[in-house]
DNA sequence: TATCTATCTTAACACTGTTTAGATTGACCG
DNA sequence: CGGTCAATCTAAACAGTGTTAAGATAGATA
């Protein structure tokens, strides 16, 4: 289920990394990586601290700077990884229907699901103020996720390019304002496993009501 | 351009909009009240500090406590009112057309426009953590808001009320995620007067595009 | 083996929100 | 008119935060 969401090139080159260390850690980046995304699974995007995430880590406030710059840094490391998280589940959705309209209700279902599996990620990955917002690995793997609606749209509505953008502007705004309000409990509570199925549900008619059959 | 969205009373420039400065200040709830949207306007939701309001206000940094208890107190009453002005643009705006279609559109521009003209407090007034969640007053002014949309929608849809629903959760969503995206600078900079005027065009094809004449 | 450089720590700085105790004030009431 | 009292605000302190500068350590290299 967990599929490796890094690009393939992986290590610092020169070495094998090694488990138990001194005072030198081996795997710092990806420790603070880890550390991050568990400290916004757990206390969700405002619950982030550069110095419980160094802390976790077992390292000094001072570290992450010799790896990430800031916190803008750490925080644009672990947003990447996110929309490649999300492009994937978005990719997996489609995969699995057939016909456009199927797939692109399936994608719709799959954004919000992932924005309510992870809430504090999800939150994180779209509060520019919080990273380098103009990283230009930042932006690409953006661009890559909401590349997976327009694939599917332009599937869907055929006409010109101009119109198949418009659609995917569509289609991606309306699942990304209902996770949002979804999950500032616009929606009914979110907290609980019967709230968030009431929530799939009731996007499945929102779905339903703005992309009927006939389109 | 700038239209007073407070209650009309007072023009609190920074310092002693009443007599001489005593000990008491007189107007503290108002005076932070305004501080703080003046913060949210210029530096926008992150820059807020609470510190920094009672520097505007001219009073220590303890002195907030005693009327609002916290910054989230002090942040919930900016969200209360930044919703009964979302609610008054978007009744304005239905109030100028005729035709539920032509009226859900211009609400569907406003709340964008809304959303574009006062970035700093309308990232606020949805962001929950930041606020005192439960205050009956911000859920009421929140309900208030969105039940502007649900008037237009059931002169739009006719159908049972479980169907208004839907519907309204659907238009909502599309212009709370379009405003958010366009925020996070996902459809060009939003900076500019020129992107701006850009971004509303967008709007408008996504909007012709989901609720069409034959709607 | 000696040096070099990446990595990490220690310590400090300027901030933040909040709390406690005390000072000041205006208003009420005899 | 004068005294009490509650409301209002300040001062000071505390535990946090992100970031920086200077120095220690250790792994790799020559």
């Amino acid at each position: 289920m967990t599929k490796p969401i890094a690009p393939a090139r992986a290590k610092p080159s020169h070495k094998v990394p090694k488990p138990e260390a001194g005072y030198h850690h081996g795997e710092l980046q990806e420790a603070l990586i880890a550390a991050s995304e568990a400290i916004l699974a757990e206390q969700g995007a405002e619950g982030f601290t550069l110095r419980e995430a160094a802390r976790r880590a077992g390292v000094s406030p001072a570290a992450p700077s010799h790896h990430f710059g800031n916190a803008q840094g750490l925080l644009t490391e672990v947003a990447i990884r996110g929309y490649a998280a999300l492009a994937g589940a978005l990719r997996d959705a489609a995969s699995r229907k057939q016909g456009a309209r199927e797939k692109l209700h399936a994608q719709g279902l799959a954004y919000v699901e992932f924005a309510l599996k992870h809430p504090g990620r999800f939150q994180m990955m779209f509060a520019n103020k919080r990273l380098v917002a103009d990283d230009p690995r930042l932006r690409q793997a953006s661009r890559a996720a909401g590349h997976e609606f327009e694939i599917i749209i332009a599937e869907l509505v055929g006409g010109t390019p101009r119109q198949a953008k418009t659609a995917a502007a569509a289609a991606w705004s309306t699942v990304h304002g209902f996770a949002k309000l979804a999950l500032e409990d616009k929606f009914g509570p979110v907290k609980s496993e019967a709230g968030d199925r009431k929530i799939m549900t009731t996007l499945n008619h929102v779905l339903n009501y703005l992309w009927p059959a006939s389109r």
